[in-house]
DNA sequence: CTGAAAGCGCTTACAG
DNA sequence: CTGAAAGCGCTTACAG
């Protein structure tokens, strides 16, 4: 009984060995770079063969025996954040590149679903992770203990534990936004973000956000943890924000893309034009930034190269397991549009 | 030499057997459904085998025996485009549901990145194939033919030939779009769209629109094929549209989103408000798509649910490969926003 | 320049 | 209830 959905099982190494009058150690000879090994004539019948019989090897079975599957697994914290596919786009062109393939699991936002992932992607034999985390906790610390796997981390990062990882340069960005903000005039700031807990990204960026604030004490901040979806809270924290602080200059700052989409539903809903009632900034570009209202102020991230990035320090780990951890930062980019020129 | 990062390879199942003190075939019996058929006494040495070496099953090796890799392969036109990311989480998570993984490949809007993943993924021995195909051409169509692979259409089909597919009916769609424009008192619509050839979604959309154009005599209508990205040629289209029509309600239609997205962007350029200057409807929803000015009415799909479906009719191929073909086409809804009702 | 044979880590009849 | 052995489709020493 065959497999196959159709009548024929694939043709086999044996198949074209025999089609061809060769050895089964030519034909992979051919398909392995040392074709030039071959006389022209075997090479001639190999190839009649392999057309004929529309071959291809069989990867499972390559994988096995040489150890290597030539996969990268990558785990994306969540693929609707258009950060994600960028990164993605980023990951799947440089391991082209490479002759690796790119297997992408979404994790929905669930450490669970990713630690489950970590297994399955193990148990195809990947050769190495890319992962953005959707959280770092002791669970997924073990899972990724125990894989025994390569791997890169993108945007997050392990507390206390050297790691391969590429990210954004959190501090730094967010100084920038913060003087943006004070240098257009404003005097009351609201840092929103999703929970920081397990995730280094938003812990740097609110932390950075709070050095800030400490230094220039005319400043009036004000921070706050919102996990989604909460539109209420949302609107009801900038309302409040809005009260406290009337008869000042006052600007939101989203600590992601994800977030700002959010904010920018509550400020409409809110009746409050950013760009004229308030200010805003966010964190990602987005691709519909200067189509909302006067536009969105963004700190824009170089997705692709991040992602670019993380496969290369991957290969590197390849290449040579003991290869010293790297740690790449980029610098984010201020993109200033009407939400924060009143 | 080991091949694995780490010092230690990881443990077969040979390993498991002489630390359980049992035979390869209880192992195998406890990994595939078959642990009832153990005794209580074998089954605790196995699990405290397993624990201790931390044991995963190859995949590979488990694939090339069985003939089965339980691996889905989807490829996706352009991830860019929001549409295909909601496909892939419905696709991802009913392949989850049914125990296979799926792998995403993006094809960048090229068929001939599209025919190289069709390949590498046989390669692969995937078990059946979702494809979002970037345009259906010979070199496509000829790739498709030589995996032997079952294989589901997703959003385009393949002319002449009754494959499974599911998709957005495009012509009640389409209708639907015309009628509200028109009961809205638009008299001049100008439908923009990609390029029709290779791809039957468009073609459908185009082609019902002008019929219903035909029906209406009363309502000046235009069509444009426009290869993206080309932002100054949507400019100079919708220029020209405009001062055609003089003095009479104009909307343009978008045929998909990233369109929707490029002629935001030409309208703003032109100083256009829609909902004030002119009307703008677009198929595909947007997340923004309230944010932008007045808001952009929208035909919306119902993306994940098509990528379920997708996968559903992928599994009843594979359950019996002589399956009938199935068409699944869904609904499209119109959602109606400030774009449309001037 | 060429090929037979062993073996990668599994599963599946088959035998007990 | 349990296991030895053959074989899935490859690659890699090894031998000629």
């Amino acid at each position: 009984m065959s497999h196959s959905s159709k009548s024929k099982r694939s043709p086999t190494i044996r198949d074209v060995a025999a089609k061809a009058n060769a050895g089964r150690t030519s034909i992979s000879r051919y398909f392995n770079g040392e074709a030039h090994l071959l006389s022209d004539k075997l090479k001639a019948r190999i190839e009649a063969a392999i057309q004929e019989l529309n071959y291809r090897p069989n990867q499972m079975a390559r994988s096995l025996k040489h150890g290597s599957s030539q996969l990268i697994g990558l785990i994306i914290a969540d693929i609707s954040n258009p950060f994600s596919v960028e990164v993605l786009k980023g990951v799947e062109s440089e391991s082209m590149k490479h002759g690796f393939m790119t297997v992408v699991c979404n994790a929905n936002n669930s450490i669970k679903l990713e630690c489950e992932f970590i297994h399955l992607l193990k148990g195809y034999r990947v050769d190495g992770l890319i992962i953005n985390s959707a959280g770092v906790n002791d669970d997924f610390l073990q899972a990724l203990k125990a894989t025994t796997l390569p791997f890169v981390l993108l945007d997050r990062k392990i507390p206390n534990i050297p790691c391969d990882m590429v990210g954004l340069d959190n501090i730094q960005s967010a100084q920038m936004a913060f003087k943006h903000l004070v240098d257009q005039g404003f005097e009351a700031l609201c840092f929103i973000t999703e929970p920081i807990q397990y995730n280094s990204a938003r812990q740097e960026r609110l932390n950075s956000f709070q050095s800030e604030l400490q230094l220039s004490p005319h400043i009036k901040g004000e921070i706050h943890e919102i996990e989604l979806p909460n539109d209420s809270l949302l609107i009801s924290t900038i309302a409040t924000f809005c009260s406290n602080h009337r008869g000042m200059r006052k600007a939101i700052i989203a600590a992601n893309g994800v977030l700002s989409l959010k904010i920018a539903y509550a400020l409409k809903h809110l009746g409050l034009a950013w760009g004229a009632d308030i200010g805003f900034l966010s964190f990602d570009n987005l691709e519909w930034a200067e189509l909302a209202g006067k536009g969105i102020t963004s700190i824009s991230q170089p997705t692709a190269d991040m992602g670019k990035m993380a496969v290369s320090i991957l290969l590197d780990k390849l290449a040579d397991p003991k290869h010293q951890e790297q740690e790449h930062l980029f610098q984010g980019e201020l993109v200033v549009r009407g939400s924060t020129t009143l």
